[in-house]
RNA sequence: GGUCUCGUAGUAUAACGGUUAGUACAUCGGGUUUUCAUCCCGACAACGCGGGUUCGACUCCCGCCGAGAUCACCA
């Protein structure tokens, strides 16, 4: 069997928002799978659009979610270079094929008359074929023309992995322009050459290729090229309407998610199930269980909503499943760089300590920087929030003064700070002050963190520490 | 307009032609000594419409409706 070959290919025009980033997935899953080849190609042949700095960020958008590519830039491969732009002789060797076999012609017809010629069939109602316009006694091909295929009008059948059957007649077949008059190859004629260069056996991408399909078919045949395997990929729809995600609907790029906190695991594993599933009720994948599972006919041939709730209920329990089967040390490493700016004075221990008792309540890891904050100052004294608590509010100022008291007492007597002994030592003080728990642990609670919820009593007292927890009690007693 | 594709709860999806149409997110309710979250339990909620074929249709066929894609010297 041939070996398989996929490929990504997009154009540096910006950044590659989360949308196109499944179409970088499912080549990459195929290739694995089967022990084959993933091909980063970057099909930068509109300068016009070309932005600098962009094939790093789509590098960047790989590395982080762990795409390794086999060939492409950076690490090279044998059907280099793997940018159009500079593959320029290679698509013009080929088009001289289809010159010589009567396949392509130059045309110096004018953008205008054929604005006119397509104007015309407009006005008829008909549909507007270049073919129908080809000018009588064409040119040799030099640069500065355009060069177009000679189609032939005819009827195709093929197969799509995802789609199934397909087939389409003649009247979709058309003269498309192969080389730019700049010279350089449109997408329609440069990916069919290189896709046959680099043996690619594979060729994912969108549906809105879809229906230019038979004119690549019409090329194949005839260069006298096999056809590759062809693979729709539905688009992935907009949080609202009914339009393929994009950036005007403020798709973010990957690596946005990667600055706010999102695991490159729950990146994969979301977009890799948006629009494909093994039938099973598992949600939860790893690279390699997506790897082991993925299969081209179980891609959803509908397009899929993008769904950020979801990504980030995925996110929260990436990052519990990472903290509880590969320990505080595998997860505290991500966390680098979400930290509030006054963690910077505390040593890796004391940071593992507080991610330990706070880890299972982040959806993004930029939450730590606004969950922690009282672990590492002192948080701002704010006797309303004490005194409006729902709980708080119908005791008098002499009964919290009180509590303050005992609890201040109870705790300086403790000769251990665990947080058994600490949970002790609250039990013990719910029954001398016969209080509730919502009272007693809501004041103790807010007089350590003034924030708006908090981990567990004792562990957050444990972690805070002998010192600074009763500092803040007293200074929270003086001040009722 | 031509051509093509798609159509299960709000969302993502599952279901040899035979199930009370399953699961997850979201929402709502409840439980785990405070809060927020995790975790657990529960509730709500779907086969676009109409015809066939069949003993029986979400599943096969046809029509309609709805949504999308494409008709560039962009990819």
């Amino acid at each position: 069997m041939k070996k398989i070959v996929t490929r990504f290919a997009p154009s540096p025009t910006g950044y590659i928002h989360i949308g196109n980033v499944r179409s970088a997935i499912y080549p990459y899953l195929l290739a694995r799978q089967n022990g084959g080849i993933m091909i980063l190609r970057i099909e930068d042949t509109d300068r016009g659009r070309y932005v600098e700095g962009a094939t790093e960020l789509i590098e960047d958008t790989l590395n982080w979610l762990g795409l390794e590519w086999d060939e492409g830039p950076i690490v090279g491969g044998p059907s280099e270079p793997y940018f159009q732009s500079e593959r320029k002789e290679i698509y013009h060797a080929w088009a001289k094929k289809l010159i010589e076999s009567g396949r392509a012609y130059a045309d110096p017809t004018p953008p205008e008359k054929i604005d006119e010629y397509r104007k015309e069939c407009n006005e008829k109602k008909i549909p507007f074929l270049y073919r129908n316009f080809r000018p009588e006694n064409p040119p040799e091909w030099k640069p500065g023309i355009p060069l177009r295929f000679k189609s032939e009008p005819k009827e195709y059948f093929w197969t799509d992995e995802v789609m199934g059957e397909m087939h389409a007649g003649p009247e979709v077949l058309d003269d498309i322009i192969l080389i730019k008059k700049d010279g350089y190859p449109t997408y329609n004629f440069a990916h069919i050459v290189d896709d046959a260069e680099m043996g690619v056996t594979h060729v994912m991408r969108g549906v809105e290729y879809l229906s230019s399909t038979p004119n690549y078919l019409a090329l194949y045949e005839a260069l006298n090229l096999d056809r590759p395997k062809l693979v729709s990929l539905p688009h992935i729809l907009a949080p609202t309407g009914n339009k393929k995600l994009g950036k005007r609907d403020g798709a973010k790029s990957a690596t946005e998610y990667r600055d706010d906190g999102v695991l490159p695991e729950a990146m994969l594993n979301y977009l890799a199930c948006l629009g494909w599933n093994d039938g099973t009720e598992q949600e939860i994948y790893t690279k390699d269980e997506l790897i082991k599972n993925f299969s081209l006919d179980r891609i959803q041939n509908s397009g899929a909503r993008y769904d950020e709730t979801k990504l980030l209920w995925m996110n929260g329990q990436w990052i519990r499943r990472i903290f509880d089967e590969q320990g505080v040390d595998a997860l505290y490493e991500k966390t680098s760089g979400f930290w509030p700016g006054t963690a910077a004075n505390f040593d890796d221990e004391y940071k593992k300590k507080v991610l330990s008792i706070i880890y299972d309540r982040l959806k993004v890891l930029s939450d730590l920087r606004s969950m922690t904050s009282y672990f590492f100052e002192v948080p701002r004294l704010d006797l309303d929030m004490l005194k409006n608590n729902k709980f708080l509010k119908k005791l008098s100022e002499s009964e919290l003064e009180d509590l303050m008291k005992k609890t201040i007492a109870k705790f300086s007597a403790l000769s251990e700070w665990d947080a058994d002994s600490l949970q002790g030592a609250l039990n013990e003080l719910l029954e001398e002050t016969s209080k509730k728990p919502a009272e007693l642990f809501s004041l103790i609670r807010i007089a350590l963190s003034f924030a708006p919820f908090s981990p567990a009593l004792n562990l957050t007292l444990e972690v805070l520490g002998r010192e600074v927890s009763l500092s803040r009690l007293n200074s929270v007693a003086r001040a009722i």
